[in-house]
This record gives C-alpha cells, structure tokens and sequence, in this order.
DNA sequence: CGCATTTGACCCGCGC
DNA sequence: GCGCGGGTCAAATGCG
C-alpha cells in the first residue's frame, strides 16, 4: 500500500511517498486475516535491509552505521505500528459490515464510512468473476476546509465531472470524476466528504492511469530520477532497493554501459553512502517527521 | 461560442 | 416482479 501525503502544494514540490506495503489492504475476499502472517514477521528479528555488513568500516562509516541501524529500526517500528492498525483496521470493518447482509458488488471492498477517517490511503484489486483481471482501487483521503464547497482534490490530474449524486449512508453528496488528460484513460474517480468529518475529504480511485501525470510529464510514474543530464536512469524507490537495482540491471542490458554503473549502484558502499544521504536528509527535514507523525495519526481509529 | 459543470432521468444489479 | 440504491447519461445552464 502506498501512502501519499498530499502537502496541499503540489505545484512545488512532490509528494512524500511512504511504502507502508503491509497492512490497510482490506483482506482479499476469501482469503484469511493476515494477521498470522504477520505476526510470524513480527517475530522475525529486525534485520539491516542491505544485507550483511563487514567489520572494516572507516570511522567515517560509523555514523552511517548509526544512522543506518537507527533507519532500519525507525522502519521497524512503523511496519509494527502499521500491522497493528492493519488488525484493528480489519476487525472494525468486520464489526460494522451492513446488518442487513445486502451484498455490495461494486463497493465490496470500501469500508464504511465510519472508518475513512482512519484510513488514510487503501488500494485493492477487484478481481472481476474470478479472472486474472484486477481492477486497482484506491481511496485517498485528505484533509480540507470545512467551507470549502468544491469536492476538488488536487492530485495532479485532470478530472471532468459527470455526476454527482447523494448516497444513503452519507449526507454530502458524491462526486464522479473521468480522467479528461487522456480520452482513453479508464481512471475514475469519486471524492465525498467523511460522514463523520465534513473536514475529510475521501477521494476514491478506479483504474490505472495509462499516461503519465501532467504535472510530472516525461517522469516515469511512482520514480525517481537520479541523472538530470543525458538519458534519465530511474529508480522505483517504491520498491525495495534489490528490487529497484534488478529493474536497472534489466535496463542496463538494453542499453549499452549501464552495466558497470549497475554494479556500482548495486555494491555496498554505495547503498551505504546511499543510505546515509537519505538518513541524513530524512532526519533533519522536520516536515518528513511531522508528516509521518501525522500519517500515523490519521491510522489510528478513534474509539 | 465553446467548454465544463449541474442535475434530473435513466439504467442496472441486487435483495426481498 | 418490484423496490431500492449506486452509477451513468445527456440536456440545461453557467462561465470565460
């Protein structure tokens, strides 16, 4: 799962990108809690995501260890904290499904309004009559004026509006939004307000965009570039960093000379010197912390 | 005048 | 078959 907290800016600067890949999935039809799951992993012992570190470091480095251990059990600490909302998160949906047992085919996978306060960013995928085909699911909710009439959520795209519409379980109106940047863009989207905060707005997403977003043109979705100067190498660092330098090992066999620049980026020293930019950068920007606090805030269901 | 938004009507799936 | 509710359509309206 992806957490995208929208700064209300996006014009100057791109949004924080936090992977929180374990838990606020709603639990797939039929298939188990994950709670077992994760609880094994969370017996797992908190190990270094770069693998095993040799004992030859420079004192130099030492900081960067420090840093680096300090990273990994931040990182920890929020995998915890996002399983334990993930089980509390599942255990209110199951506890407020409809009494009346009405089916939802279209909305199986929402959970009540009573919770989109809580959730901040879900994705899921429908699974159409029990074919390979998903459908990704998105909701996003962001914080908004109260006064503020317009159900406009400012996500770097560009919306038409087709029909709005007054649902039962909510008292404010439902907005339907199509992707109008492309015609053939299947995205949808519909933005209602919480039923329980009028100051939330719940933007759900339908569909993967297939362009690019205007505001980010020529950008690889969900990327970023490392080399401004010549042809831009990509790094998904919404994946993990084997997965990401595997991407570039695929890249580098069709373009000739990545392939050195591939093992530079894959060894250990530069993951480390990699890491002690991000650490650095990560722990003295204020907003980040700020920003994760408030993440992990808007998480936690209100009892 | 062209485009986006509004809004009532219509369609469709589901439960009873 | 009927009613309900969500989703979509399309004519009317507003705005630059």
């Amino acid at each position: 799962m992806m957490l995208l907290m929208d700064s209300g800016s996006r014009g100057d600067c791109s949004p924080v990108c936090l992977d929180l890949s374990v838990g606020l999935s709603p639990p797939s039809p039929g298939s188990g809690p994950e709670t077992t799951a994760d609880a094994e992993r969370l017996d797992r012992p908190a190990t270094g995501c770069w693998g095993p570190r040799t004992s030859s470091l420079a004192d130099g480095q030492e900081e960067a260890k420090t840093l680096e251990a300090r990273l990994t059990q931040v990182s920890e600490e929020n995998r915890r904290l996002t399983e334990i909302i993930a089980y509390m998160y599942a255990s209110q949906v199951a506890a407020q499904r409809s009494p009346d047992g009405r089916k939802r085919s279209r909305d199986s996978l929402e959970p009540s309004n009573s919770s989109d306060a809580n959730a901040a960013v879900e994705s899921a995928a429908l699974s159409d009559e029990g074919t390979c085909r998903r459908i990704k699911l998105t909701r996003v909710c962001t914080k908004i004026d109260p006064s503020d009439t317009t159900l406009a959520v400012k996500d770097g795209y560009q919306w038409r509006k087709y029909g709005q519409k007054v649902t039962r379980d909510n008292p404010s109106p439902r907005a339907y939004f199509r992707c109008a940047y492309a015609p053939s863009c299947p995205v949808k989207k519909k933005v209602q307000r919480s039923a329980e905060d009028s100051a939330v707005l719940v933007a759900t997403y339908e569909g993967e965009h297939n362009h690019p977003s205007p505001t980010r043109a020529g950008e690889l979705p969900s990327s970023t570039s490392i080399n401004s100067s010549g042809p831009a190498i990509t790094l998904d660092l919404t994946r993990n960093g084997a997965g990401a330098v595997r991407g570039l090992e695929a890249a580098a066999a069709e373009v000739p000379g990545l392939k050195r620049l591939c093992q530079e980026i894959a060894s250990p020293d530069f993951r480390t010197a990699l890491v002690e930019q991000m650490a650095r950068s990560l722990t003295k920007d204020p907003k980040f912390t700020d920003a994760l606090a408030a993440a992990i805030l808007q998480q936690l269901p209100e009892y």
